[in-house]
DNA sequence: TCAATACCTGTCTTTTTAGTCAACTTTTCA
DNA sequence: TGAAAAGTTGACTAAAAAGACAGGTATTGA
């Protein structure tokens, strides 16, 4: 078999090869930090194309215009995101399932801060390149947990709380340590926040969350 | 009808120094809606004219410069801000203090949606343009209220918590409701955020803090 | 009423920005 | 190996941006 064949009939006479991918990641990477701190109109391409070590119409031979690149930029956190809502699984005890799921959001704060600022600046300007998103998949993973959080409830292995206000509790304490790291790391009279500061936080949280919800 | 007459009917008496403050805030509401949407690179002098309805030329005869603009857009809303933390005094009992506190801040997001948008675009970014209040006052107000929590816990009347913690708690699920709007109103099914469900959220976020607290 | 002062804004300049393009180099594979 | 495709980039254009300013109008107090 002769697969290269194949894709110069299917694609044409090339096959495409890493260099692509490689410098799309680069400015991906670069775009995402400059988007999450400026937000979409107040982000350059020239200082994307700067931070990249890239020309300027290097981005453009990449990515079709800057809302191209914003679009490509937001697809490419979506994955990691997801990956982290899937950690909120059906399970027998809240404890466990509740204990899990907010290790893995500090966890994703602290390895991820520019993808979950660059999600609260769209959120904060009203979400106008997220509604796809938010209408469709967000929607129905939430419809999903709050029946879980329900049968919880109708088990009586948790306090009858809108479990709603339960999710966005979790969602805010948990990105907080993200998207405000400057008034966390004045209030702590400390430099930077240490992955033992996280841990400490997640302690925290749980602590109150679990409590607070009536789960043992 | 001479036009000085027509002006003088909508605008009210003469009074000196009036017209100032008048245009003043007429200027600085706008610019907080753009500020607090785009940020302060992303927002344009010429978008404000239009939110304010005034030429661009009349912002620049009141303000200095964008940067001038954006420094008495925040030093306007930080009075508002300081209000709202006023409010968690120190007091004999937690649960009266956190639970008024909350309602507090629940409030305020309601009804100040927009100067919680722009704290939260400002600290995203870094808070290049806080520092000074961030060292100062926020520090000093930051500290006093984690010793009124220690008493608390000395007294043992709630549990061993690290206060910090706590306080990110209360700010961040109470901000939420402002900051991340439209991922509530889709996942609550609903066009608006009703006053009614701002106080679910406060009922909610107080029964999770106070029991989860240890605090009766 | 009448200067003096405060207020207003159309028009202009300069800088920054997104995006284009054609000439160039590197990589691929037949 | 060599031609075609992919990748690269300096220099350009047009639009949008902040800001300056002169010449106007409105407001004030005496």
């Amino acid at each position: 078999m002769a697969p290269h064949m194949t894709k110069s009939i299917i694609r044409g006479p090339y096959k495409p090869g890493r260099i692509r991918e490689q410098s799309r990641d680069l400015i991906l990477q670069a775009a995402q930090a400059e988007f999450a701190c400026h937000g979409f109109r107040g982000a350059t391409m020239q200082r994307i194309a700067e931070s990249a070590q890239v020309p300027k119409a290097n981005i453009h031979y990449y990515f079709t215009s800057k809302l191209g690149l914003y679009g490509a930029v937001l697809e490419n956190t979506l994955n990691l995101w997801d990956n982290v809502f899937n950690e909120l699984s059906s399970h027998d005890e809240p404890a466990y399932v509740l204990s899990r799921y907010i290790d893995a959001k500090i966890d994703f704060s602290r390895t991820h801060p520019t993808a979950s600022r660059l999600f609260a600046k769209e959120m904060i300007s009203g979400a106008p390149h997220l509604s796809a998103y938010l209408q469709q998949d967000y929607r129905q993973w939430f419809k999903q947990r709050m029946s879980v959080f329900e049968s919880w409830v109708a088990q009586g292995k948790m306090d009858n709380i809108d479990p709603a206000h339960v999710i966005f509790m979790i969602w805010a304490s948990t990105q907080y340590y993200a998207d405000f790291e400057p008034q966390i790391i004045i209030a702590n009279d400390t430099e930077q926040l240490t992955e033992q500061a996280f841990l400490d936080a997640a302690s925290s949280i749980k602590h109150i969350i679990l409590k607070g919800c009536g789960i043992h």
